[in-house]
DNA sequence: TTTATATTGTTAATGATTCTCAATATAAAG
DNA sequence: CTTTATATTGAGAATCATTAACAATATAAA
């Protein structure tokens, strides 16, 4: 049994909920998938493998895997929220390309520590960092010879 | 004249756009807000001066305000899209209470060079950056005595 | 089995955002 | 002051992701 299974198991359990067919199927794609998904890719990759499964319930079991911290939400795109499963995926930093799209993660490293300092002067207990930039890849700044001099 | 007015009217007279009476109210109010904000807060605001504005047009106006870099997109709550104006609102942590959904803002200050030289080092060119921390207050976490023991 | 409760799928509802389109404003040109 | 070409607007319809309702089914304990 995975780790992820066991703390899902558990989580539910402690809710009186049962880890059922259907929410098993959605927690083994979660952590088969190593991208953001939305609910609806998702929804597609276990319905490609089995039939025993429903929109409906993908969408309901989200709030269940947020709440035990098996998954987080990554970013939105079109208006779609995005997902990410945790184990295994340390709090990182997402770069993202406005040119191409590209998605780039790092480690926080030394940020973490100091972000967390922050957090102890305010007497705030921190849960979830989201630290997300947004800007030009260096793809994208190496092809495009356009933003040179200002204007005209 | 305001900086923002002329900032915007610059950004539209260079796209062959125009600075209509519709685009300076929502304008005015998006910088007499100092609060977060969604699009129905920002057209109800602005109606309860005028009726010479239409949900259609706030929606439109948006992203112009955003392309101007003039608003920034800040959080999401219950499903909308929430912003901010920019100018005067330099660069900032946000801090969110799960508990009370109390906002605290402070500056990045040592975090923001440390940011930006990680950006060098990945060759990338930053444009947003999104840092928002969620967690529980300070005033949450001293009224709530219940997060004591672990359960049972 | 029986029973009480949780879960599921289907389908309808909701609600934010986007689109369509005809009417109107705008600014330049004559 | 007209004419004209283009951009803008408001009203309402259309989309589309997410939620809710509800009856049928699974689950686990008694
Ligand atoms: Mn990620
Ligand atoms: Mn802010
Ligand atoms: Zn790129
Ligand atoms: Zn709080």
């Amino acid at each position: 049994m995975e780790v992820y299974e066991d703390i899902f198991a558990k989580f539910l359990a402690k809710k009186g909920l049962k880890l059922t067919q259907p929410r098993r199927y959605i927690l083994e794609e979660v952590f088969e998938m190593h991208t953001h998904f939305n609910v609806e890719e998702l929804y597609d990759r276990i319905r490609s493998k089995t039939s025993k499964i429903s929109m409906a319930t993908v969408y309901r079991t989200i709030p269940l895997l947020l709440e035990a911290g098996l998954i987080q939400r990554a970013d939105r795109s079109e208006g779609r929220e995005r997902y990410e499963h945790i184990l295994g995926h340390p709090k990182h930093i997402h770069w993202v390309c406005k040119n191409c799209g590209a998605l780039w993660e790092t480690d926080f490293n030394s940020l973490y520590p100091a972000l967390i300092k922050r957090a102890q002067d305010l007497k705030f207990k921190p849960d979830d960092i989201e630290l997300t930039v947004k800007g030009i890849c260096w793809k994208c700044n190496t092809n495009d010879n356009e933003n040179q001099s200002d204007e005209k």
